[in-house]
DNA sequence: AACTATTTATAACT
DNA sequence: TAGTTATAAATAGTT
């Protein structure tokens, strides 16, 4: 790929082995990288230089990835003994398997993937539930809003005119919250989602940004209530 | 590298996704094969596609170089993993357990129960996942809705004079479900069907359906779904 | 390490 | 899904 085509064999010099090695291997890292953003793929890989010097780049966990790796790898790698308890077992695993593999389905669906084969009627059901969860969510949200506004006024009220400076901020970022994440004009979220399409769903982003204080990439992973099964979601756009 | 430079980020379309998840993944196994043979450089490459299917590459043995990996990395202090084959069984199956009741977890908060103990991060951030969702459904809803429109508008055009009453009472199912569903004011594309078949520049999207043929690299069996946990910890020099 | 002439990889199309 | 093609990237040899 340059001024001339190299046969791929070993290279013989040393130091051209090398400055090859460099070259490559950063041009390797970064193609791992971009298969695992652009395809929310996950992706671990190892290299030992031919002196023995590691370098590694794991999408997630290198051991979580090793972890999954093992797992997958020894299910099919194995001509299991047809133990009576063995098949039992391996027919919980089954199931567990299944249970699991549909689940995920399910959280994919909810999240707008894989909904190629579905109805319209599956996809008015999907759309009512989600409806239906986001409504409660924003409920909820508010509710917790509302408590965390009452107290505040409580400690107003009792005359404690002397904050410290972490309680002012507190009080200061969860106002702010408040504020940010109200509807503008009081319009109901439920059907504030109807109009996402037609505005491509910029609006709600701008809102989230001023919640985060900000990752190194724009997609959120939500990595504390989120699950990532097997199809990680990593991105909400 | 083609056409049009592309942006590293998440692609959206799933359709659009694995069809670059293919190509590159080719790219990135043949880039890897060529560094380890040009550079005499010992190199493991273990991808699992965003729908759980993993390939694999390794210039020696897999688990030689994730045992030489463990040995090397485990300087940092992480807690190391017991015997890898005893307690594999058990530990796969408390794991799948697990998984499972995160999954239905995760189910259940995004219908809106059990959202008593999440942080009102927690729940802007469900929020914001269930607005992408619903996004999503209402989109391909629609693009269903307007291919259904446009068959009958073919038929129409044809000169079929003639429909049965099934055929009637589902193109009248169909354009009142429309009528429903859209906002009260904005959004006249889609119901100036007029227009739709000349600017539905989505389709494409939605009626490609990805199968996947195995490569030869592919260990897949199709069932494993896993769990990804923690926060992606990229780490190369 | 920086610089190009080339080779590759690949995004958008078919 | 498998080709084709125009263009972006990677990189071999050189400085």
């Amino acid at each position: 790929m340059a001024r001339e085509r190299r046969e791929i064999k070993r290279i013989e010099s040393a130091a051209a082995r090398q400055v090859t090695f460099s070259k490559r291997r950063r041009g390797l890292f970064k193609k791992a990288e971009e298969l695992s953003v652009l395809c929310d793929a996950d992706v671990a890989l190892i290299v030992f230089s031919s002196t023995g010097k590691l370098s590694q780049f794991a999408s997630s966990s290198m051991n979580e990835i090793i972890d999954k790796y093992s797992t997958n790898s020894k299910n099919l790698g194995k001509a299991e003994k047809p133990s009576l308890d063995l098949n039992l077992e391996h027919s919980k695993y089954a199931n567990l398997n299944e249970q699991l593999a549909e689940a995920s389905l399910q959280l994919r669906q909810m999240r707008g993937e894989e909904l190629e084969g579905l109805s319209v009627e599956d996809l008015q059901k999907l759309e009512k539930n989600l409806e239906t969860g986001l409504h409660r969510v924003l409920q909820t949200k508010d509710q917790q809003f509302l408590e965390q506004i009452s107290e505040l006024q409580q400690k107003v009220r009792n005359g404690s005119t002397c904050f410290s400076s972490s309680q002012l901020a507190e009080e200061n970022m969860l106002l702010r919250n408040q504020v940010s994440h109200m509807p503008p004009a009081g319009k109901q979220a439920v059907v504030d989602t109807e109009n996402v399409i037609a505005e491509d769903g910029q609006s709600s982003e701008s809102v989230m940004t001023a919640l985060h204080s900000g990752s190194s990439q724009d997609n959120d992973d939500g990595s504390d209530v989120s699950l990532k099964l097997g199809l990680p979601c990593i991105a909400w756009k």
